[in-house]
DNA sequence: CTTGGAAAGTCAACAAGGCTGACGTAACTT
DNA sequence: AAGTTACGTCAGCCTTGTTGACTTTCCAAG
């Protein structure tokens, strides 16, 4: 409170206190914002996983193995874990490559497609609401301080993503 | 970037697709988040469930079992696990209440609280980066975003501490 | 055409961190 | 005295992450 000059707010928002409670804003909010795909999950045999999983085939049809292991983070035989419950189920297709056809590209089959529908609705519908209660201003802030927080490789994924569906 | 200008930035920012981006954007920027302290806490025997309770013990010294069990949402048995080990290592130290002595007061010992200051510093790093690179105006508006994104239940927490540190 | 290496898949074993259910004890409340 | 609350603990399970080792398939370069 008591920055003498220097610009008081560009200083004062960067206290440890600001910063913690920007820590737990995260936290709290990161919850909410798995809370009602998980719900649906919960009576499925899927699980948190499987969403991310279905997310992103959904957002880039045709995408690969590897792209997906990139974008998840997460080795392979975690991955295929995953995926092998939703190929086996039909909820994913996986075609083999055309130009090299060691890849497999991945497709949401039907019945994924409406999952993944379902878990979108719902997460989305959340994401509506704080959006409306925050207005256009606060969604550009929020929008801005998480690209700020990504690792620089995240950000480059993210941002692929965010153009090629633009 | 290409967003075609039009004054309907009101109605603009709940398409789909502009909702689609705020959930990319939530998933990649938690693993930032979350990134830095994981590291350190590779090394030790620890993972993210300490360092919650490490953080909400330092955040609300003397706090029951039962509050970090409400804060942190799991059951008692999990807490229990983690917070065992803190114990027996004398990062934590529990102390029998003196109004009413069935509730346990969690407080963190020097060395508790020094790593607990190691993996805050790491994570409020680039919290302080990317709210200097977003700046004020934005972080107001990714707290309002976040706030309004949090459970009915899980806000109410997160004022209370909010407050009570204020 | 052979060979090196990349992409993918698979098996096995393990750990962290959630969960449920059941049970015990001490202490507060009625 | 009986019931409830707070805490701890045992036992077992699930999801989702990890390593390490190995195979198959296939592209590309020698």
């Amino acid at each position: 409170m008591s920055e003498p000059g220097a610009g008081g707010e560009s200083l004062l928002f960067l206290t440890d206190e600001q910063l913690r409670k920007g820590i737990e804003a995260m936290f709290f909010a990161y919850r909410g914002f798995t809370a009602d795909p998980d719900r649906i999950l919960d009576g499925l045999d899927y699980g948190r996983a499987h969403h991310r999983a279905l997310h992103f085939i959904h957002r880039s049809p045709g995408t690969t193995v590897n792209n997906l292991l990139n974008i998840l983070g997460v080795t392979k035989q975690s991955l295929n874990r995953v995926l092998r419950g939703l190929l086996d189920d039909g909820l994913v297709e996986s075609r083999v490559g055309k130009q090299d056809k060691r890849e497999r590209h991945l497709f949401l089959t039907a019945r994924g497609a409406e999952l993944e529908r379902q878990l979108s609705d719902a997460q989305r519908a959340r994401m509506r609401a704080a959006y409306r209660a925050a207005g256009p201003v606060a969604v550009q802030g929020f929008r801005q301080v998480l690209e700020a927080m990504m690792d620089p490789e995240m950000k480059r994924q993210y941002l692929a993503l965010k153009e090629s569906g633009a």
